[in-house]
RNA sequence: GAGCCGGUAGCUCAGUCGGCAGAGCAACGGACUUUUAAUCCGUGGGUCGCGGGUUCGACUCCCGCCCGGCUCACCA
């Protein structure tokens, strides 16, 4: 251990190579330094990015010698000995920025230490002068510095980076340092859910926080986490969608209301499907499904201008170009068109639709319920070609329990997706406000239940009795974030634009 | 849960027919005061995912297990 001090009587501690052999404890505490000055290497390239151009920068340095003093703290993720020299470059989520070191402007012992103390890898501050390479690179000549923290263990190769997906999983903070693209895409996710936020604020939004663990798990069609509340003495459930508690705030007057947030469900894991996933589910009063078009529009074209740029990007090598208006198809028009066969066949013949499932090669056909059988049919035949973006509209009743009944046509809801890249990335309808046929609509889940399907859904008695104090006509809609953020980042699988991913836990190997 | 593919140095990857475990980067020692994938000289570094089996001999072949990826099933 090697203990170093400056004037101000700040305190570093360095420990060489030699003192960490396995299992022996090192103790970190007297290691981190205090450092006064800007953190981040943003601050110190607002010099540069305070001028005008590039070009005009470049003829100000080069005519004056007087370069600007900065702090910067970060990363030293490269080092270059030049033998009474050094050149390195520190790096912040924010970027990079060359630092060079020099015998005569540090001194010799400072110099000594450096050398012998440092690595790349560690958490470094430095203070010096701005100037510019013979190769233009804008760097710190450094008057002084400050080791913060020792990093031990030695850093990803720094060309090919990490690529092995299981470490950039699990130990994400390897991937934020060492891949860009990584970090990038996480900075993109963040910016899409601030836009979003900004867009809902902006309309009259109220973001609101219900619960997470709930007595009932309702609201969609999925199987619960179950856990228990030793005070209670009860089940609770992770939520699978806050969809029930907006509405009750519909029901007390809150008019738009929305939520950001996780749903939990306890399915299969795979390139899009997370077991904790975020949506965003608003809902606005005296609105229909057909306003909900529009506004979808809208706020999809706000988020794509204020992260990407653009109403048009290129998802995995194939254009998608988000002006508006979206293409809008029926349910049964599409899947007509793929079978011949109408509405009356689907909703009334299912023996023939059980015989069609069988023929599609649908597994389990021979068991699944009437509305299983449209739903994978429709899945089978026509959602992976919705590349759209493109909304599908008039769903049949039997797959929407919480939607209203179409206007003109008992059998459908009035209710859309909307599809991008042949994924769902979001769920819309003009809300069932009658309790009666709520009711009702909750019963034939219970018997779907009964029939065999897992996932129907749970009668929630206490949001009946909301609807029957009054819920104003109500259109409400969820957004799949972490598919949308998919898309921005033009990514394939959802662990891509989720931080930690879930993965099995490690044991034995 | 099923099928296919993968796991070798800190990282990225080779490893032929079963015959001493390899490279680049990183690390360590040395040279070098404008380098930037620095360069040059030198050195060290391995539970070949784990456990069995076959064999004179296994990173290599066989069996089981762990972890991951893809496809499928379930789902958004």
């Amino acid at each position: 251990m090697v203990r170093l001090s400056d004037e101000k009587g700040l305190e570093i501690i360095a420990i060489t190579e030699e003192e960490l052999k396995p299992n022996e404890e090192v103790c970190l505490e007297g290691r981190l330094g205090r450092f006064e000055g800007k953190l981040s290497i943003l601050d110190a390239r607002r010099v540069e990015s305070s001028r005008e151009t590039i070009e005009e920068l470049k003829k100000e340095y080069d005519l004056d010698p007087n370069f600007e003093e900065v702090s910067v703290a970060g990363r030293l993720v490269s080092l270059r000995s030049m033998g009474k020299a050094l050149f390195g470059h520190l790096q912040d989520a924010t970027g990079r920025l060359q630092i060079y070191l020099k015998l005569d402007v540090l001194g010799e012992e400072r110099f000594k230490e450096f050398e012998e103390f440092v690595d790349t890898g560690d958490l470094l501050g430095v203070k010096g002068r701005l100037f510019r390479t013979s190769t233009g690179e804008l760097t710190v000549e450094v008057e002084d510095f400050q080791l913060l923290a020792k990093s031990l263990h030695p850093m990803p190769e720094k060309w090919h980076g990490i690529k092995d997906v299981e470490v950039r999983y699990r130990q994400r903070y390897l991937d934020l340092i060492a891949n860009e693209t990584a970090r990038k895409i996480f900075v993109l996710r963040s910016r899409a859910i601030s836009e979003i936020r900004r867009f809902l604020d902006s309309r009259g939004f109220l973001e609101v926080e219900t619960p997470t663990l709930q007595p009932v798990a309702s609201g969609a069609n999925a199987k619960p986490f179950i856990t228990y509340h030793n005070y209670l003495e009860q089940n609770l459930y992770l939520r699978i969608a806050p969809e029930l508690y907006l509405k009750r705030l519909i029901v007390g007057g809150f008019n738009r209301v929305y939520e950001l947030g996780k749903n939990f469900r306890n399915e299969g894991v795979d390139t899009t499907h997370n077991p904790e996933f975020t949506m965003v589910e608003f809902y606005t009063a005296y609105w229909d499904y057909r306003d909900l078009i529009k506004f979808t529009e809208e706020l999809l074209s706000h988020v794509l201008l204020s992260t990407v740029g653009s109403l048009k990007i290129t998802y995995q090598g194939r254009e998608l170009d988000f002006t508006p208006p979206y293409k809008v198809y029926r349910y049964f028009d599409l899947l007509e068109e793929k079978t011949g066969k109408n509405k009356d066949f689907f909703l009334r013949d299912e023996q023939g639709l059980r015989q069609l499932a069988v023929e599609l090669g649908i597994p389990k056909a021979q068991s699944l319920t009437h509305a299983k059988l449209i739903d994978k049919v429709f899945d089978r035949l026509v959602e992976d070609e919705l590349w759209g973006p493109c909304f599908v509209i008039d769903f049949p009743k039997l797959l929407s329990p919480l939607a209203k009944t179409h206007r003109e046509d008992p059998d459908l809801v009035e209710r859309f997706e909307l599809f991008v890249a042949g994924k769902e990335l979001a769920n819309a309808y003009s809300e069932l406000n009658d309790p009666v046929e709520q009711r009702d609509r909750f019963l034939q889940q219970l018997r779907e239940k009964e029939l065999g399907d897992e996932e129907a859904m749970q009668m929630d008695e206490d949001f009946i009795t909301a609807l029957e104090y009054g819920m104003p006509p109500t259109a409400g809609e969820g957004i799949g974030i972490d598919r949308l953020v998919m898309v921005l980042a033009d990514v394939d699988s959802i662990r891509e634009v989720i931080l930690f991913p879930a993965l099995r836990t490690s044991h034995g190997a």
